[in-house]
This record gives C-alpha cells, structure tokens and sequence, in this order.
DNA sequence: CATATATTACCGTTATTACGGTAATACGAT
DNA sequence: ATCGTATTACCGTAATAACGGTAATATATG
C-alpha cells in the first residue's frame, strides 16, 4: 500500500489547490483534508474517495484470485 | 471504481470465512463486515484496510499523474 | 527581513459510526 | 421438507470522527 496522504498532497498541489479549496470543493472539512493527507486512518471511507474524486485518482484493489473485478 | 463489497464477499467466500469469522480476523465487529460487504461508504478507513489486510486484497491509487507514488 | 498565506495543531461540540444483541429471512445440506 | 447455519436487518448505547474556530508554526513572496 502507498503513501495515501503523500498522494493526495502531492496531487492537490498540482491542480493548485489549498486545503481549505480541496475541503470545499469535496465538500468536507478541512480538517479531514489534513487528517488525510496525514494519513489518519480513522477518516470516513467516503469522505476519502471524495477527495479522490476531486482530485482524479482511482482506486483499484488487486489481489491474487482477481484480475480486477 | 469497482464493487468493493462484492470482491470482499467473493474473497471471504473463496476464503472460507463467515463474515463472523472475517470481523474476528480483523479485529472489527460483524455489522461491519457487512456494511461493507454492502458498499455502505461511512465505514471507517481503517476498518476496510483491515479487512483487506487478512483477504490479502491490496489497494492501489492511480492517476493521470502517477505511475504510482 | 517583513508580510501574507498556507499548513499544522489543538479543542469542544455535534453528528454519526461501531458494535454486540437479537430477530427474521435466506441459504444449503441431508 | 426439515434442520442447521449464514446472512440480513434493526436497535440502543458507547465510542469517536467530523467539523469550524482559532492559534501557532512554516512557507512563500515582495
């Protein structure tokens, strides 16, 4: 597994976005954008994948029984 | 995006675990094993990794950005 | 260096999830 | 069809994440 909260930082400074922007455009609290980009665990799945969402990142889950299901 | 609850499932199945089982294998309670068999998406991060973690199913992010970070 | 902006951090309150218990339904095997 | 087991569903309580406010620190810019 990856740095989830690297990505994401990394990704919102490319589009040139603030947390606050990120929050707001994801519709959660800035707070959250921070506890993920730390990679807090505790958040709320879906508030994670709005964050992806907005950032345009995929989730994928890959294991050895699938090639994608 | 894909059907998380139903690859969960279908691991737990190939697995074979109750979802009983698989809630005391991640240290998590059984609703919750089903929540997110249901693709209920307020779980907690934590608690889907930890699932994930005994199916031994990984995550993977991607992005027009990355060849993964 | 000084100023402005962004990030990190902490806090208290509110809203909501996690959880186990239990009941009802569905499923599978004999 | 019957029995046993698994799943689905609902509930109440306790735990905790979400949130905005604010302050402190860091970063960037003039």
């Amino acid at each position: 597994m990856v740095d989830l909260g690297l990505l994401v930082k990394s990704h919102r400074k490319k589009a040139g976005l603030t947390q606050f922007e990120l929050a707001n455009l994801a519709d959660i609290g800035k707070t959250t954008v921070f506890d993920i980009e730390k990679n807090k665990e505790t958040v709320r799945w879906s508030n994670i994948l709005a964050v992806l969402r907005v950032l345009n990142i995929e989730v994928e889950f890959k294991s050895p029984l699938t090639e994608n299901v």
